[in-house]
This record gives C-alpha cells, sequence and structure tokens, in this order.
DNA sequence: TCGGCCATGATCAATTTTGAACATCTAGAC
DNA sequence: GTCTAGATGTTCAAAATTGATCATGGCCGA
C-alpha cells in the first residue's frame, strides 16, 4: 500500500536510512495519531491524507493550531526535548503516515546530511507558517482570520478535483480561528452573500474574492459600507 | 571586541566555515538591524545583548513577534524563500550580531553537519516557542497573556545581576502581548498589588507569585473572589 | 419509520477589547 | 531653570467577543 516516493526519496533508500526505526500505516477517518499528553518518542510524515494538530486548554476550549497535508511533519517537539505531547494529532482523511522513531530521527539527522537538509527546509517553512499564524492573530478580528483560514484551505485543495469539496465542519473553523462556532456561522452566511463560499456538499471556496478581501483594510472598517 | 565563542564554536572554526560570508558588529541601543521590507539576503545570530522583531500591520498596529537574547538566529526566513523581511529588527541594548550571508549559510548548511546541526536545534526550539505563543493567544485573555509574558521576560533576565532590571515600556509589553498600552498600565497596577512586579529604577519581576498565578484557572475568572 | 445525533442558523446578556481622550510625572535638552 | 518628549495612570463610549441557549434540518442506525 505503501507510496513508492517519500519524502521525495524512495521508499527503498529511506528504509535503508532508518532501517526498523521506520514504518508505515494508515489511519481511518478520525482516528488519533497521538494524543496530547502521551509519551513523544517518535516523529510523523503525512505521507498522504490530513491531519490536525489540536490543543485542549484547562478551560476545555479547543484550539486547531495546524492541519496538515502531504509532505508535513509533525510530533517533531520531542526531538527538542518535549517528553510529553502538548497536542493531539488526528487524521481527518484516510491518512497513510510515517513514523521515524526519535532515536533514528536523531541518528540519521547527524550521519545523512540529506535527511538533514529535508528535515530543516521542513522546520523553516513551518516557522515562516506559524510566525504567520501568530501575526494574523495579533492584527486581525475574527471575520479576517476566518477569511484567511478559509483561503488557505482553498490553496490546500487546489491540487484536489473541483468536484471533491471539503468537509470542515464550523466547529473546526471555529478552533482553527480561535472564535465560537456562532460567530463562524454567522460570517459564512456573510461570506456566502459574498459568494466567497458555496455548499454543495462540501465547501468550495472562491479564493480570488477572498483573496481580494483581504487585501482590503484590515478590521471590518469595510462592512458599514 | 568579538568574543571568543560563536554558536559554542571558535570564531576561527566559525571564519574558516563561513570566510568571507561572516561579519561581526556592534549595534546600539534602538539600532535597526533590518526593516520590514528591506531585500532579505543574510540571517543573523545574537552573539550579546538584545534584538526584539517587530511588525507593522496595515493599520499601523505594531507586534513584537519575538524578543531575542543571546543564542537566538533571526532573519532566518530568508533561506526559505522570503525575499523581503516580514518584520523588523531591532537591538535594544547594546548587542554583538554576527551576520552570516545567506549564500554561504546555505553552502555551510550543505557542507557542514556540525553547523547544521546547531541550527536545527535552533529552529526546533523556536517552533515550540512560537507553537507556545500561538496557543497562548488562542486561549487566554490579555491580562493572562501579559502575565505569561513578564514570566518569561524574567526567565530571560535571570542570568543577569539581580540588580539590572528589564528597561521595557508598557508600550513594548502592550505590543507583545497584543493590547493596548491602556489596559497593559491598568494590569501593571493590579500586579504592582499583588507584588507579581516592582517598579525601582526598572521592572522586577517576581516569577515564582506569577508562575502560581498562571497555574489558577484561565481566564480572570478567580479575580472576582 | 422513528429517534437520536450532529451541523447549522440565530439570539442575547455579560464580558472583554478597542481607540481615543486627558492628566501627571520624569529625564534630558536647551 | 524651563521646556519638551516620552512614559505612565485613568477614564469612557463604541465595538467585538464570549458563553449560553433555543430552533431547525439532514443523516444514519436501530
Amino acid at each position: 500500500m505503501a507510496s513508492e516516493h517519500i519524502l521525495g526519496l524512495s521508499a527503498t533508500v529511506l528504509r535503508k536510512k532508518f532501517r526498523t526505526g521506520m514504518s508505515v500505516r494508515n489511519y481511518k477517518e478520525n482516528e488519533i495519531v497521538f494524543s496530547q499528553g502521551d509519551t513523544a518518542d517518535a516523529i510523523f510524515y503525512v505521507q498522504s491524507g490530513t491531519v490536525k494538530l489540536t490543543v485542549v486548554s484547562a478551560r476545555h476550549k479547543k484550539a486547531v493550531i495546524a492541519f496538515l497535508r502531504r509532505g508535513s511533519f509533525f510530533g517533531e517537539g520531542c526531538l527538542g526535548g518535549q517528553s510529553l505531547r502538548i497536542c493531539t494529532a488526528i487524521s481527518v482523511d484516510q491518512s497513510e503516515i510515517v513514523r521515524l522513531r526519535k532515536g533514528s530521527t536523531v541518528r540519521t539527522l547527524k550521519r545523512d546530511p540529506q535527511f538533514a537538509r529535508l528535515f530543516n527546509a521542513y522546520l523553516l517553512s513551518r516557522i515562516i507558517r506559524i510566525e504567520e499564524d501568530l501575526v494574523d492573530q495579533f492584527f486581525n478580528f475574527s471575520q479576517r482570520r476566518l477569511a484567511r483560514v478559509l483561503l488557505l484551505l482553498g490553496d490546500i485543495n487546489e491540487g484536489s478535483k473541483p468536484e471533491c469539496p471539503l468537509k470542515v465542519s464550523q466547529s473546526t473553523l471555529a478552533e482553527m480561528v480561535g472564535t465560537t462556532r456562532a460567530r463562524v456561522s454567522k460570517f459564512m452566511n456573510e461570506f456566502k452573500k459574498k459568494d466567497f463560499v458555496r455548499y454543495n456538499g462540501g465547501l468550495q471556496i472562491n479564493g480570488k474574492l477572498i483573496a481580494a478581501f483581504l487585501q482590503t483594510r484590515p478590521m471590518s472598517v469595510d462592512t458599514k459600507a
């Protein structure tokens, strides 16, 4: 079942690097890869499908801190001193996920410059992305943040067929944006009126209109017009 | 003036790796290292002193996205496709900063596993830190976020002498927390009453009391008691 | 078919945040 | 000394957000 290429390397080559430290597994919809609080002894790589990372606060609030597609690592915190998972990783779709044991990964990072470079590049892209998220949280109110999340989801989905819309509930959107479902419902209706999105079995996103919206003045100044 | 050791390597060893791609410079208080919008062609390393990274939004709001001390890199976005600086880097104190040209850095990352490992470790720690910031923004109101920022500032300052308090204006705190100065003023007075902080020429932080405060239930539920 | 469950639409009071005032106070410039 | 700029303390109305509640409609399993 495993695909031929992983991390842009042939599976055979990669197996040689990791030997028994590597395993591949399929996860079904909503299956948990690891839970907040678990011991952290491996990193993962999304070979196909989608994974979301969520955090639960002391007040039972939930936040989605990442929505990862093919080509992303996760659980990398364990390489940097985290002994417990600080988030829960859930397979959203059917996913094929590579598991790399911490020990093997550390060893491979040391010995294999090629893998180290790949991993390095990933970390960089992730930093850039999270920093954007952080700035977004600082500057914008929820309506704009929701628009941004939708735009990114639209981009991510670009590769798929147009007749395969996203399956994202308003609750999940609320958690990604950092707001309540009630507001998402309200904003989504506004967006529907503006043709930013459409519901045809799933969610269809008009990236161009949303991008234009995000170009305009921040905040909701223009909603008064 | 340059210290003997940089990145835990002797300056001589590091020079051998980077040759002309590396330079060291002293920056004075409030001197700008690079500005948002500049072309990004080098990464930097804080050898001593403090650097803050700020972003200005379209609405003239400013956010501090990082407060970096000795041992941190910054400007690393240029290695991952960012051709322009997305933030402004300012030396807060007197700082000694190493500049590594993009080309040399990419080359060294490829050829020198030792340097690659150092850089990798830094990226990891940074991801962990930014993710914490993001989760914090999601879950907490400004009072708690301010407490957290103070706690972290206190930790950072731990190494210095106790008679050398922090020089951080309420405006800067507001930008770090993501709120307005008026609120910071209000919260700081509350914190003073609770002995979380003291003003003796500069800011003195009682990490223990703040940590205890952050342990309690999130939000401001307990302020009613 | 009947429930039950979940996603969605909608409302509302209480709380938090914003943006903008205005008044002190202090340190450094002149 | 006097002036001025910046940091701080305080207040307020307007706006945004929260948390909670209730209603509706579709889907699926018993």
